[in-house]
DNA sequence: CGATGGTATGACAGAATTGTGACAGTAGCA
DNA sequence: TGCTACTGTCACAATTCTGTCATACCATCG
């Protein structure tokens, strides 16, 4: 899972060194200077994390991580923020705008590095634009349908990306907690049982098909998405 | 399975909560009042999770993270930190100082056991998760299925451990109230003649494919799994 | 051969788990 | 702003699982 991180910073020494580190870590850097290019590279592909200069030309940081904030879609955008001040009212400032975590320059790579992966660790798994086929079924989050032996499926998001999942992990039992981790995130708390009215629901949407019973429970242990 | 969780906290009253919230999880809590007490309890039986009061008497709650990130022992013991306050410069504090996860009070109960279900589920992935293959049986903890010369077999919760125990134990007698620690656990008390109904249970399962003889009688003495 | 102690089996009620329909709050959208 | 669709939760129904008996069965031994 090679992340893309959204490095906005305007200084380019700075930009090299996080560039660096990210690429020795695995993940992807994507560099911006500003809150315009910034926009325009968010707009172009969403990214995993933004790593957010604080001091930027034009529009400051924290008014971009506003702004992030209010979109809809870039909503659940990771943010790390980046000061060069150890200013205690910085901090506040930039968790109050949306930021997940905050790190002062100069920072030690390493530091960073962590938080970075805490961040995304801690993040809801992101689902693949990949067409999924099992089960008699095809999934393609792209375009957000559903193919079942030609008969199209409508589904909820939640529903969507249950389904999801399990067609990308099949013949494997999971537990309601898995569950959630893995389809809601392991940030939302709501309760267990809520896991069954969504499996409910995705069966009843299945049933036209008959393919309602590709979702076996697992009694004492959870669910289990099984193709045969 | 039931977690071992260590509550460091001064306020009785909040001691009690989050006790019973532990409890009620399945989980077991235990309780420290202050940082020596803590070490005292670690020193005696080393918890798996740790429920971490910032303010306590003496020294503090990050101190005490401190010192368990820096103990080889304790070391890789996961911490959840709990702070009155909803000043975010306390979670960065905690955060560095080696706590997993950070919740401020006032918390929902909900929210907490959260996260400590998370982050136990972090730490330790499923352990015995691998194939077992014996007697012309293939059983498999992760998909929670059997396979008998091709044929599924279905077992309720109790049946299924059985099976496991006995596939990982083979050619060994035991007794009914071994069985019992083993599969049941070590806490409950159940008659030993409950131990015949399940073999009976089990044996009626594999009765299709013939492999109901797999399990042996051993008069005065207990069962037997035999792959012979 | 019958007595004896241990084991197998079928039935059953209570417990535990899961399925289901309803509902209110919320978020997205026009 | 109002409308629509989606979510999470609950209460209750339906199902399955468990532990315990009572009884039938069987090996062993006197």
């Amino acid at each position: 899972m090679t992340a893309n991180i959204l490095v906005v910073e305007d200084e380019p020494a700075i930009q090299e060194l996080l560039a660096f580190n990210i690429a020795q870590c695995g993940y992807r850097a994507i560099e911006a200077y500003d809150a315009d290019g910034a926009w325009t590279h968010i707009n172009h592909a969403l990214p995993d994390l933004i790593l957010l200069d604080w001091m930027l030309p034009g529009s400051s940081g924290v008014e971009l991580a506003r702004r992030l904030r209010a979109d809809q879609r870039t909503r659940n955008i990771p943010i790390i923020m980046l000061t060069a001040r150890t200013d205690e009212r910085d901090k506040i400032l930039g968790l109050e705008s949306g930021a997940d975590d905050y790190i002062t320059k100069p920072f030690s790579p390493r530091e960073l590095m962590a938080r970075i992966r805490a961040v995304l660790r801690r993040r809801a798994p992101q689902m693949s634009d990949e067409t999924v086929v099992a089960g008699g079924l095809e999934l393609s989050p792209a375009m957000h349908r559903i193919n079942a032996n030609g008969a199209m499926i409508d589904l909820g998001p939640t529903e969507f990306r249950l389904l999801h999942f399990f067609m990308t992990h099949p013949e494997r039992v999971y537990s309601r907690s898995q569950l959630l981790d893995q389809v809601w995130g392991d940030h939302v708390f709501v309760e267990e049982r809520t896991v069954d009215v969504h499996i409910r629901r995705l069966r009843q949407a299945l049933e036209p098909s008959s393919l309602d019973r590709l979702i076996q429970t697992v009694r004492g242990s959870g669910y289990r998405f099984s193709c045969n």
